[in-house]
DNA sequence: ATACTTCATGTAACCGGTTACATGAAATAA
DNA sequence: TTATTTCATGTAACCGGTTACATGAAGTAT
């Protein structure tokens, strides 16, 4: 590997020249310049990025911290933020924290020891004070962590009452909750939707929420329980993945969707395009969402105001099969 | 930040003593020790990695180069990566391709700038010579590239093979192939399973073989193209995006799955699990994969021996509603 | 003609670690 | 008692960049 001595070497010139030529910056003669390049060209030199970050304090780098990425949420999410971390020459350090507390906090040591610029974070586990002993840029992201940090998220008690209203709309009467993990913020915002919604409907029980944990297989159970217990003709899952458990549930019991039981979802994922029938779901703008916070973060790394620190994206409501108005008596 | 000088300076010893007592390796006195370590506590100070780096030319750091982590069959693959990599003390850098050469080459180049110890690479198009420059030890995964590097993958052709004959053994005899991307190895080699399973049994009719390109909804369209103009009894689909696509556009036309048409996918996302019916598959050892590929590139990187270069990991037929026997007439 | 810019380049310190080498004391061997 | 090891620590070079500062030539304003 070439370094920059050898390239000033052969062009007879010094590293200080090198370097003017590589950041552009200072002066150089044109025909100096060409030296170098040329120079540059024939030891196929690029420089160290480690040297440079050393120096500079800044590594072209920043930690994405997400709570688990085979968790069908999460892709797209990541996606969004390496496409937009890219174009302004960022990589991105990928780590799982499993919701785990310790995880998460080693982390955040190791990137900061990486001198990363920034870390995208997902969490509701981390406390204040750890955090804000952080003396790196953070944007926290789907899960509102706290006041301090800028933060994206969707409108999750907005998309709840969204959903439980539409369940309402297309005739359910007895409309159930699946409920995400309790120690999850966003779960509490869309259970705190439902009810609100509920009893503004005035239909508001509390035998109707469903204890999830937002896997499938929980929620499959959990529904199968409740369906033999209590009457139900509609269910407003906290998540998409728990939206096929219901569904499973209801199917297995020889109930139709959305005739007997209407489901609806939360997320929109893909996942939601590819059941039988297609569900219904809160669609989240995941991509958006995503993109959104890396942006956020280039400018705070790049020390550049933000116009906003707070963004709450707006839901949507997607209409599919599994709660068609047609389709229900 | 405090650094090693300013720890140096608080316990009154040189820098190398206190380097010795991070690193535990030289002599160090007892007392010296315990001086050095209350201050590095008292100073609450961290190693900088990236100082260390330069030096070492090691950064605890890959990276992991994948098409696109939204297509369901990456994030179990790069979970299982960043798990073993993180017991190793090894840190992820994840970079998506989209099978473009050109961001492919620009990843490797910045990868190799930041002194990644090692890639995992899960390409098909990579040429010899540009990855044969490349001085950083490298994995690759998924997809058979070359002779030259340690590789993992999954016997596509046997799977497919499997897949074929066990629409076979449930009563198939017009068993149609939804081909992968003819650019990607593995589908490739899976079409070529088909081909010669479907030779053995005496059925092979290159009408059957239908193009598609991964992608559920293209899949969806070439499968109701072609049970229009076709006599289909079973459909073994390339991926299991395409299985789903197969599903939907049976079930569109009003056929009966598996009565009429039984279908069998290839990965064993869990996605597969929360179709109805739900499909059968032949199920890849993602995470296996994914966990072999970065212990092989640690003993790489570690520059201990590998007891084999290439591996071929067994896959396995899961038999579920979409071809169950008892079910077909 | 003198003073001040602008242009061009080089020297060397610096970023924050690691380590080869030097130095010397104490312990052990001959 | 002297030679050799082992223990303990410090000095300074090094990794490969960046940049403050110095130097000097050429251009231009006064």
């Amino acid at each position: 590997m070439a370094t920059i001595r050898d390239v000033a070497k052969l062009a007879g010139v010094s590293v200080a020249t090198v370097s003017r030529v590589l950041n552009q910056n200072g002066y150089v003669n044109e025909e100096t310049e060409k030296r170098v390049r040329q120079a540059i060209k024939k030891l196929n030199y690029k420089p160290n990025e480690v040297a440079r970050t050393l120096f500079k304090k800044t590594s072209k780098t920043i930690g994405l911290i997400v709570p688990d990425i085979s968790n069908p949420f999460f892709p797209e999410l990541v996606r969004a933020v390496e496409d937009v971390m890219n174009i302004y020459d960022y990589t991105v350090i990928l780590c799982n924290s499993d919701e785990k507390n310790e995880k998460e906090k080693e982390y955040m040591e190791v990137l900061k020891q990486k001198y990363v610029d920034g870390i995208i974070l997902t969490t509701n586990q981390l406390e204040l004070d750890e955090v804000s002993e952080i003396n790196v840029p953070v944007v926290v992201l789907d899960r509102p962590l706290n006041h301090s940090f800028p933060s994206v998220i969707a409108d999750n008690y907005g998309g709840a009452r969204l959903a439980t209203r539409h369940l309402y709309e297309i005739g359910c009467r007895r409309i159930a909750h699946i409920q995400g993990p309790s120690h999850v913020v966003n779960a509490v915002e869309r259970f705190n939707g439902y009810r609100d919604e509920m009893k503004e409907l005035g239909l508001w029980d509390e035998r109707l929420v469903i204890l999830g944990n937002y896997q499938l297989k929980q929620a499959k159970e959990a529904v199968l329980q409740a369906l033999k217990e209590y009457d139900i003709d509609g269910i407003f899952a906290g998540n998409d993945a728990m939206a096929v458990g219901a569904l499973k549930a209801v199917q297995q019991l020889g109930l139709r969707v959305p005739e007997d039981v209407a489901i609806i979802g939360y997320d929109g994922i893909p996942l939601t395009e590819m059941t039988t029938p297609e569900l219904s779901t809160i669609s989240q703008p995941i991509y958006e969402m995503g993109a959104i916070a890396a942006r956020i973060l280039v400018k705070k790394i790049e020390g550049k105001p933000l116009e906003q620190i707070h963004y709450v994206l707006p839901v949507e409501l997607i209409e599919r099969q599994s709660t068609r108005k047609g389709e229900r008596k």
